[in-house]
DNA sequence: AAAATACTTAAGTATTCGCTTGACAATCAA
DNA sequence: TTGATTGTCAAGCGAATACTTAAGTATTTT
């Protein structure tokens, strides 16, 4: 049985994440690899305070994940955050897709109702 | 030469887009087959005139077509603008699993820094 | 110990967003 | 023609959002 409800809101918290152009460019950036919120920062034309921000919506989303060892926190990307969004949009897409073999079926076979 | 910026444009919109859970129940609806506006309109708990606006969105950015014959417009998905975004998660998740693999590589040969 | 670094937290602000209401246009049915 | 559908447009409202500033904490450096 697919799709529960934790899983319907943790998509709904990833794609809220992925909304806001600022998150994104701190994931691509993610993507390298794992780096400090400051070094992370730099490129921004942002606050430190900003930053921290869009990580805490990014962490909770599962997009990312971050550890503190001494007063350094490194940030890096949960790939399982992605794959999870992508999944969702291949469903939506596949659904479609079949729908037109079945337009086919129907052009071909033309009787037969639902 | 990937990634123009009317691209980077354009995937931000789809992103925004996405971003809104009502906007992805109406993808949703409509990966099961292309429906008007108010048979759209009719399981979600918002005005017609709500969804309409929803739907500029979703048509601004690509993600839905829509076409207009007598007095009802028929609206569909446009499976590119998902596997574009597809293709985007796709992206950075390949750049950081590569990333694996080089470090894989460091931690065999352990020389030979770059 | 003192200063610098690397965050963290709270409060405030300006803008954006999703939504409603209400008035209107166009098409189809009786 | 009259009335009912089906959608469109504009204005406005409350809540959410992204940001800043400012004050604080914990850790490392000197």
């Amino acid at each position: 049985m697919p799709s529960h409800k934790a899983d319907i809101d943790h998509i709904d918290q990833i794609f809220r994440a992925l909304g806001d152009p600022t998150r994104r460019a701190i994931v691509e950036k993610l993507s390298e690899g794992p780096i400090s919120v400051s070094q992370l920062a730099q490129p921004l034309n942002i606050t430190l305070a900003a930053v921290v921000q869009h990580l805490q919506v990014l962490e909770e989303s599962g997009l990312v994940q971050t550890e503190k060892v001494g007063r350094v926190r490194t940030c890096r990307i949960d790939p399982a955050g992605l794959s999870l969004a992508e999944q969702w949009m291949a469903d939506r897409r596949s659904v479609w897709e079949r729908r037109f073999d079945r337009l086919g079926d129907l052009l071909v076979e033309s009787d037969e109702s639902e």
